[in-house]
Parts: C-alpha cells; sequence; structure tokens
DNA sequence: AGCAAGATCGGT
DNA sequence: CCGATCTTGCTG
C-alpha cells in the first residue's frame, strides 16, 4: 500500500481544512506492532468563539494543549470513562483540535481509544513514529458527508448546527 | 471545599 | 430514557 506519513505542519491549517481531509486516512498506532486504521468519522473544533469547543473556557490548564501549534495530540476524559482523542490544529495561539470520532472497526471516540489503549499518556505530545500514534495519506481519495457536531446542544444555536462533523460515504 | 455538567455508551 | 464515573472549572 503507498502511503505517506503526514508530517506535523500539515495540521497547521485550519481545522475546517483538515477535519474533512482526515476522512479516509490512516490512524496508526504502534506499541508492540503497528496498526492501521481508517478514520471514517471526524468533528472539527474551531476558536474560543465556538462554545462547543473546549477553548471558549480560554486558557485552562486543560486547554493549554489547545494553543499549541497544529500537529500536538489533545486528551482528555469524558464521564469519567471515556478517553477523546483529538489531533490540534492550526497555527500556535489559534485554538482549534479536530476529534476522532470514528475508524473503521470501530464506530465511537470512546470506543476506538478503548481499542487502541489511547489514553492521558498521549496528552500534549506531537503526532510521530517517537510518540507511537501519527497519521499517513492513503493516496486515495474518499467522498464525505458534512452534519451537525454530536453532543453538544449546550453550545446555542449558532455553534451547535455548524455541519462540522465529517462521516465518509 | 463543594458542586454541576460533560465532544459517551450500553442497558432498560 | 437512565446510570456509570471522575475530571474540570466555577462559585463562595
Amino acid at each position: 500500500m503507498n502511503t505517506k506519513v503526514l508530517s506535523a505542519d500539515y495540521f497547521l491549517q485550519d481545522v475546517l481544512e483538515i477535519a474533512p481531509s482526515l476522512i479516509g486516512k490512516y490512524l496508526v498506532v504502534e506499541n508492540k506492532q503497528k496498526s492501521k486504521y481508517l478514520i471514517t468519522e471526524t468533528e472539527a473544533y474551531r476558536g474560543e468563539e465556538d462554545l462547543a469547543c473546549h477553548a471558549s473556557k480560554g486558557r485552562t490548564p486543560r486547554t493549554e494543549v489547545m494553543y499549541k501549534e497544529g500537529g500536538h495530540i489533545y486528551i482528555y476524559l469524558i464521564y469519567g470513562m471515556y478517553w477523546m482523542l483529538n489531533i490540534v490544529t492550526g497555527e500556535r495561539d489559534n485554538p482549534q483540535a479536530v476529534l476522532i470520532r470514528g475508524i473503521e472497526g470501530f464506530n465511537g471516540p470512546g470506543k476506538l481509544t478503548k481499542a487502541l489503549g489511547i489514553d492521558k499518556t498521549f496528552n500534549a505530545k506531537l503526532l510521530s513514529k517517537k510518540t507511537g500514534l501519527w497519521i499517513e495519506d492513503s493516496g486515495k481519495v474518499y467522498n464525505f458527508d458534512s452534519s451537525k457536531r454530536k453532543g453538544i446542544d449546550y453550545a446555542g444555536d449558532t455553534w451547535k448546527n455548524k455541519l462540522w462533523r465529517y462521516t465518509i460515504q
């Protein structure tokens, strides 16, 4: 298979470019062995003005990593049980991230992290082979659909209605 | 120090 | 629809 590791600077683009572009790319995890999973669902969270984005609270210990430059990993625990895997995007001091919501074989952001053994230890690290987590371009092009982001009813009409969830066709 | 809510999921 | 389960940020 003809794949190419995405360099960290790929993720310096805006999250609204990156989030849909990750559909059909590979999430690669290497512990003892290397596993590749096709990314099937993502969501964009964009800036302090986006009331669904954690950065809407400004800089806090938890959101600090979103202010780093694209290519960093943002992990947090939700409902006391599930680790959420996000990739920080955009320039430094421009808080954005893509939530990886689904991969082939595992639908749901909480299920995929559990299956891959991804937890808090990856937080604030860079996507890289050294970290053991990175993304590869499959070289193929996939069509995707856009829809409303899930689980953010608290964010208000403007933000909860953004079509920033991307799913593979 | 205490509290309410949460980018979820699986079972009723 | 509801509970599990615990971190986080806000309030006082």
